[in-house]
DNA sequence: CATCCACCGGAAATAGGGGGGC
DNA sequence: GCCCCCCTATTTCCGGTGGATG
């Protein structure tokens, strides 16, 4: 087949693809009505030149939190440059991240100060300003405070900063909140308001009552979708990504149903994605119930591979480790002879070493190996619970959130090693 | 009940890497 | 190139916790 006619096929089943993105927002969102009034109220007094309330909103994966931002923002910017209002005097900058990235009080500052909506040319006092390289990397925070501090008040700016996934922010997030309180404090002119997104309810715990507050000023909680809501986000993306008439009702009911058990849109989107490529493949013309399916084992997988990979190598050693040991069976399950999975942190800290010899690689300490079992538990890799009676002392038991025969296939392909 | 155990997790110290200014 | 400052990752130190042991 030549290759251009391949790509002929290729759109068999989908008109545009970038639809189906987890990024993309679309023009409606259904179901969010509620919530995007809701942001548009609290964001609205920038159009007054008065500072925002902080609004700190909570909810589950792929409820549409950071969509339903980013959509209102996308209308307040149309609404800013909307013809025949005097809007000239309002002066609106929105800077958005992602804290998986940006994970301590120094990242967000810096992506803030770096970011393209206050380096404009037209503002005065651009934080940039006589820098040979693009970066403030190595400044002292509190240049860079200052730098923040001059283009906010100069231009009198509405500052809206978005921190999402503000749960992975590590270090100082308590700072950070002080750090805004303080700075509105300050600025005779112009504001800084933020605007954090998370789908971990501890972040809140982690805040001292006072930080907790500054961000807390607002807050609203995201449902997750049901089965019906679901269908019509799905039907609505179909609409534009999909060729009218490929896809059954019942693959879409399907999909939803899957998807329901979460309330997870992203993830629903992930499942009509990978059916349709899967029905395309297969050069079908429509995508069916059996391409749903196959998608969902696919996709799973998928989430599994991924999430390993983009782990650091010490904390793929862990998990390996403890594939291993859940396939022989751990200490408690020799000691109790209840087969849970269950494992104990020591023994895993020693088949750790073990292994880390193996591979040559010096093993990290036990305190150091703690954070890597919090963060193997925050990525859904590892459940841990606190041992109770029937155990010396206090431990964690550990458990796998997969097949360990599966971890243990896709850790050995990312670190490079053969099967044996 | 006193003491040990096995680990937890905060704080400070340290190592290593990068950038800016001169 | 040198010196200084900053960041991140890791180690070191250590008090704390909850249950077991005798």
């Amino acid at each position: 087949m030549n290759l251009f006619e391949h790509e002929l096929e290729e759109r068999r089943i989908f008109r545009d693809m970038s639809i189906l993105s987890p990024h993309y927002v679309p023009q409606e969102l259904p179901h969010r009505d509620k919530e995007i009034r809701g942001v548009t109220k609290i964001i609205a007094p920038v159009l007054r030149n008065e500072k925002p309330s902080n609004l700190f909103i909570y909810g589950g994966t792929g409820t549409g939190k950071t969509c339903v931002v980013k959509y209102v923002i996308r209308k307040l910017e149309e609404f800013l440059r909307s013809p025949g209002r005097d809007l000239r005097d309002i002066l609106v900058r929105v800077v958005y991240m992602n804290c998986k990235i940006r994970n301590s009080k120094y990242q967000v500052l810096l992506k803030t100060l770096e970011d393209d909506s206050l380096n404009d040319e037209r503002l005065k006092n651009i934080p940039l300003e006589g820098r040979t390289e693009r970066s403030l990397k190595g400044m002292d925070p509190a240049d860079l405070y200052d730098r923040l501090f001059n283009v906010v008040q100069s231009n009198g700016m509405n500052l809206i900063i978005i921190l999402d996934e503000i749960d992975m922010v590590k270090k100082g997030l308590n700072d950070l909140m002080y750090i805004l309180t303080r700075i509105n404090d300050e600025l005779s002119s112009g504001h800084v308001s933020i605007i954090g997104i998370s789908n971990d309810r501890r972040v809140k715990s982690r805040l001292d009552p006072r930080s907790r507050s500054t961000l807390c000023e607002e807050e609203m909680i995201f449902p997750h979708y049901n089965a019906i809501q679901l269908r019509t986000i799905l039907r609505q993306r179909i609409e534009h990504g999909f060729r009218p008439g490929t896809i059954d009702d019942s693959a879409i009911r399907k999909i939803a149903a899957f998807a329901a058990q979460d309330g997870d849109a992203r993830y629903a989107l992930k499942l009509l994605q990978k059916a349709g490529e899967i029905a395309q493949s297969k050069l079908k013309t429509r995508v069916d119930l059996d391409d749903v399916g196959m998608a969902r084992h696919l996709v799973e997988k998928d989430i599994m591979t991924e999430s390993i990979a983009l782990l650091p190598e010490h904390q793929q050693i862990v998990i390996y480790s403890i594939a291993h040991l859940a396939l022989k069976g751990g200490l408690y399950q020799r000691l109790s002879g209840i087969s849970t999975g269950d494992l104990l942190t020591g023994e895993v800290y020693e088949a750790y070493e073990a292994n880390c010899r193996a591979l040559n690689r010096n093993p990290r300490t036990m305190r150091q190996f703690s954070e890597y079992l919090n963060e193997l538990e925050m990525s859904g890799l590892i459940a841990m619970r606190l041992s109770g009676k029937g155990i010396r002392g206090t431990t964690r038991l550990i458990r796998l959130g997969y097949p360990p025969d599966e971890i243990i296939q896709i850790v050995r392909q990312s670190l490079g090693l053969e099967s044996g």
